[in-house]
Parts: structure tokens; sequence; C-alpha cells
DNA sequence: GTTTTTATACCAACTAGTTTGTATAGTATT
DNA sequence: AATACTATACAAACTAGTTGGTATAAAAAC
């Protein structure tokens, strides 16, 4: 047996990652990615048979990465409170922190540089990049209802919508980060989530003080 | 004198726009755009010096017709109320009404479409896109500004953030649209930004009733 | 325990088609 | 007579993808 491919397909990956969130998939040919990745064409189309399977790859590999950074957080968030509600708010604290890298020149989201050109992409791609956005709804707004649930809410909202939300906050971060380079804007979105939660289920000042 | 060349310039506008925002800039092919807009190679390289050259042409129509729908609806929630607060909710409110267009396949923000591919564009687009953004803080951040000094907000926050906030929410709103194929998505963003809005600047309850 | 086989991992060169942009010659409008 | 085009041809560069072959190393045969 030859040394293993893996490390090969991950150079290649890592490549094609940064390429394509600087100059969009249509913009990232193959041999920029071969000459990133200083891998000749054979072993590209080795890995890889073609470029839209490139870019699946790409998706479900992000994809995956971002399910287990949720994953990650919230059950830390999980463990450093009991309260639903203050576990949601630490969530969003323990993003703001852990995602400070992608506050910088060239971070955001792969999807987000997928979706103004899905009339490109095969439904499988769009399938993989929808999903990532369901679970991110399904986690969150099993939490949001448990919320709901124990502190009424200050205006009617659905659990599901306010788990859309910070997916939502992320996205519109990102851009306006590239937009304005402003690296802060990241942090500063997540933080209006934040007041915004705190404030929709903070309890009705009684003036009892 | 031929007829004007303006309505030849629009068609090439507004075929390209279609394309971009569906296949992306750099996947859109100058070919693809003669075919839609139904002239020749001639005509536009007549109209258009390059390929280059026509995304800003792109980008600067976009700005122009934002900065002006925003002028527009601004003026109209000026009208419908005295009080700033007021006219910051009431002008999310017509936001929402006026763009509901945008809500469907296909509608989302061309400066977000380029906002991926950065590293292809020359300093003139990104300027261009970055002053359409700065207009939407310095507008609205002076109508924050306003309300901030009517109404103590419950939690401290700056004009400029606020207003960054409703850009965001649009651009999270678009990329959630897009990727999940909910149109009603960028109505939801836009209520959860009011109720944001309403909460932050709602008198604390005294419990006098 | 050396040799042969086999599957994986990769390379260099090539092909066929597409891309942007140019050129040229002519036509219609005002 | 100038502008605003049509129609077609073309070039230089780049594109995705193919081909035929090679190196490696483990497994199988002897």
């Amino acid at each position: 047996m030859p040394r293993s491919g893996e490390k090969t397909k991950t150079r290649i990956l890592d490549a094609a990652y940064t390429l394509v969130m600087g100059h969009g998939l249509a913009a990232t040919s193959i041999d920029m990615v071969l000459a990133k990745a200083a891998v000749t064409k054979g072993a590209f189309f080795y890995h890889f048979k073609s470029k839209a399977d490139l870019a699946r790859a790409l998706v479900e590999r992000f994809a995956a990465q971002d399910a287990a950074h949720l994953a990650e957080q919230l059950s830390r968030a999980e463990k450093l409170s009991r309260d639903p509600l203050q576990q949601v708010l630490i969530l969003v604290g323990l993003l703001q922190e852990s995602v400070e890298q992608l506050a910088e020149p060239g971070g955001g989201c792969l999807i987000a540089s997928y979706t103004y050109q899905f009339e490109e992409l095969d439904a499988d791609i769009r399938h993989i990049s929808a999903q990532s956005f369901l679970h991110w709804r399904q986690r969150l707004g099993a939490k949001f209802a448990t919320v709901i649930d124990k502190y009424p809410p200050r205006l009617p909202v659905k659990a599901s919508e306010l788990a859309d939300g910070i997916v939502s906050a992320f996205e519109g971060a990102f851009i306006m980060m590239r937009v304005l380079q402003e690296p802060t804007q990241l942090s500063q979105q997540l933080t209006h989530y934040r007041n915004y939660i705190e404030l929709l289920f903070s309890p009705v000042s009684d003036g009892s003080d």
C-alpha cells in the first residue's frame, strides 16, 4: 500500500476552502487549487471526480465541523448553568469567544458563499446547506421552547424563529464584516442578539425595589 | 442622432442583474447576458468596456436604487409620526411591506452576492459597496441618536450599531431565505429586529397600574 | 524469504471546449 | 455625418476533465 491519501485530500480541501472563501466557487479554478495545495491534476481527479464533487466535499466538511462546534459549545453552556435561558445567553457568549478567528479577513460562512450562485449547484449541495441551517433550528429551537415555557416572553415569539435568529445574525455579520472590512461586526451583531433574548425574557419589573 | 442607447444599456443591466443574482458574477458569462438581453457582442462592448465595468455599473445602479428606496421610506415614516422611536418602528414596517418582492426566489442583495468573491473585484467596487452600507449607518444612525437621547435604552447601545443591525438583518435574512427556500425569512427577521428596538426603548414598567 | 501481484496514490502531458475581448464590415436612425 | 448598433469571425488565455503511465507498499505465491 502507498502512503495514505487522506493527507493529500485534506491539503486539497484546505487550499480549496481558502480560495473559495476569497474568490467564490465559480472563480476558483481547479488549477488555482492545484497550485495552492502543491498537487497535480492527476492527484486531484483521483480524490474528486469533478469540481462539483469538490464543492460537495467542501460543504459536507464545513457542515460537519459547524455541527460539531455547536454541539461542543452547547454542551459547555449546559454544564455552566441549569437554567435554559442562562444556557442560551452563555452559549451566545461562548460562540462569540470561539469564533473570533472567523472575524478576520477571509472569515465567513462557506454555505453563504454558495448562496448567490445556487442555480449553478446541484440539489445535493443545496440539501446539505439547508440541513446545516435546520440543525441549528432544531437544536436551539428545542432549547428556546423550554425557555418560553419557563419565562413568558414579553412579545409573542416562536422558538424556531429565535433559533433562526442566531444563524441570521452570523450570516448578516459576515456580510457586514466583509463589505465594511470591520472585524468587530461579528461580535457586535451577536451582542445585539444576546440583548434581544435578554430583554425578551427579562421579568417585567414590578417596581418593588 | 440615432435612438438613445440608454434602453439597450438598461436591457443589458437588467439581464445581467437577474443572471448575477442567480449564478453569481463569476459564473455569469457575457454570452449569457447577450442571449438574455438579446443584443450582440458589439452592442455590449459599445456600452461597457469590460466585464468588470459591467460589474461596477451593476453595483452602482443597485446602490443608487437602494439609497433612493431608503430615502423614500424614511421620509414616509417621518411624515407618519413626529416621534423618532415611532419613526424607526414605522420605517421597519414600511421596509417590510415594500421589499416583499425581494422575498422571492432570486431575491437578495447584489452587494452580498459580491462579498464572497471580493478578491476578484477591484477597489472601486468594494468602495461603492462599503459606501452603500455606510449610508444606512449614517441615515439611521442619526435617527437612533435622537431616539437614544429621548428614551434611555434599557441596555447600553450605540446608535451606529443599531443602524448596522437592520442592514445585518436584511443580509442575514437573504442568506437564510435562499438556503432554506423560505420566503418568509425576510419578514421574520425584520419583525425580530423591530421587537428588539421596541423592547430596548420601552419604558421600564413601574408597576403603577 | 524472496518474488510476484495488486490496489492505491499520484504525475505529466494532452484534449476539447469556453472565456473575455478585439476586429471588421456593414446597417439603421436622426 | 455621427451615433448606435448587427453580424460574424477570430485570437489568446484559460477551463474542466482524460489518458497513459509510474511509484509505493502491502499481500500473496512459491
